[in-house]
DNA sequence: AGCAGCTATTCTAGTACTAGAATAGCTTCC
DNA sequence: GGAAGCTATTCTAGTACTAGAATAGCTGCT
């Protein structure tokens, strides 16, 4: 049983606690989650109904079933599913695919000075983001949290370094 | 006009020189594309439907429009929204998600032994990784292409410091 | 009671692929 | 000429979202 990264995080939420899909959107803003998951507000009940289609995921409390809001929580079944996939998340580096390497890939159909000019937007782009994902950073947050947010941050480090490494190389 | 990505990479390769859907295939394969792009066989066809339904690619040669193989040049609006994209590309980072991040958030949820060995399965799979991004570089590759290969490698390594970090925190 | 303006969910109509099977055309070699 | 086995394209039936509009329920105020 695989679920996606998407499907993953969302029923790692309601393992934490049952919870309902407008409470998920919350949630999800205020942990600025935002910035390392992509899971957009109207996915969110899309997902649900596939969580519980697949039995991970049922309908909980009082108002189950009912009219209203409508609160889920793990499965038996979801609960190791989710531990699984989390495990299977963490051992397996899945490849990722930045837009700038085709980018990079169709260099000389770009002018020199249009590619330096783009080349130093990124720089100045990248450096806002840095400052984003420390501002989003929970303060207070214990060390499994910021593991996610070093990650991010490593990987932005990265690619300023690289970037300034080749516009160097160019000038 | 925007492009995807994937429909990037077969424009590209469409604007140095036309091609048919399969020779396009065998050019990613040799190039190791396959290593940073995301564009399946049974992609092609459809993409390449997609461009020449927007007029950004139209078939071209003796053959055209007759039956067998199929050679698509870009048209003039095709190399200007190649060139356009591939700048946008370069000089806007779009954050990427990998589904570790969502592992992290779930933690709580893996018993620590479990959560050592899957830390310890992804040390490994880097590493090969690593060596599989190296032998995929073209040996002489202009620097343009280097570049591309490079931004992988620094990706993978900042990951690979990252996680000892992490791995030494842990124990 | 009646309406404003939230909170919360559902629905419609997309987009962007993707796996895999089916089909068609080309070449070679007996 | 006809079968083997490539090369090359098309077709069918998915998956995984996603934007945005529509709808429904709830709460407080007058």
């Amino acid at each position: 049983m695989d679920v996606t990264p998407a499907e993953l995080t969302l029923l790692g939420l309601l393992v934490e606690r049952p919870r309902h899909g407008y409470e998920l959107d919350e949630v999800i803003v205020e942990r600025g989650m935002r910035e390392w998951t992509e899971i957009g507000f109207s996915s969110i009940y899309y997902l649900l109904t596939k969580l519980r289609d697949r039995g991970l995921i049922e309908e909980a409390g009082e108002r189950a079933h009912g009219k209203g809001r409508k609160v889920f929580a793990p499965t038996a079944e979801g609960r190791r599913v989710c531990a699984q996939a989390a495990e299977e998340a963490i051992a397996e580096p899945r490849p990722v695919f930045p837009p700038i390497l085709v980018g990079l890939a169709n260099q000389p159909m770009i002018p020199p000075d249009r590619l330096r000019a783009a080349l130093a937007r990124r720089a100045e782009t990248l450096a806002v983001r840095v400052t984003e994902v420390r501002a989003a950073t929970p303060a207070d947050a214990p060390p499994f949290v910021r593991a996610i947010f070093d990650h991010s941050l490593a990987q932005l480090a990265a690619e300023q370094a690289w970037l300034a490494r080749y516009q160097e190389e160019m000038s």
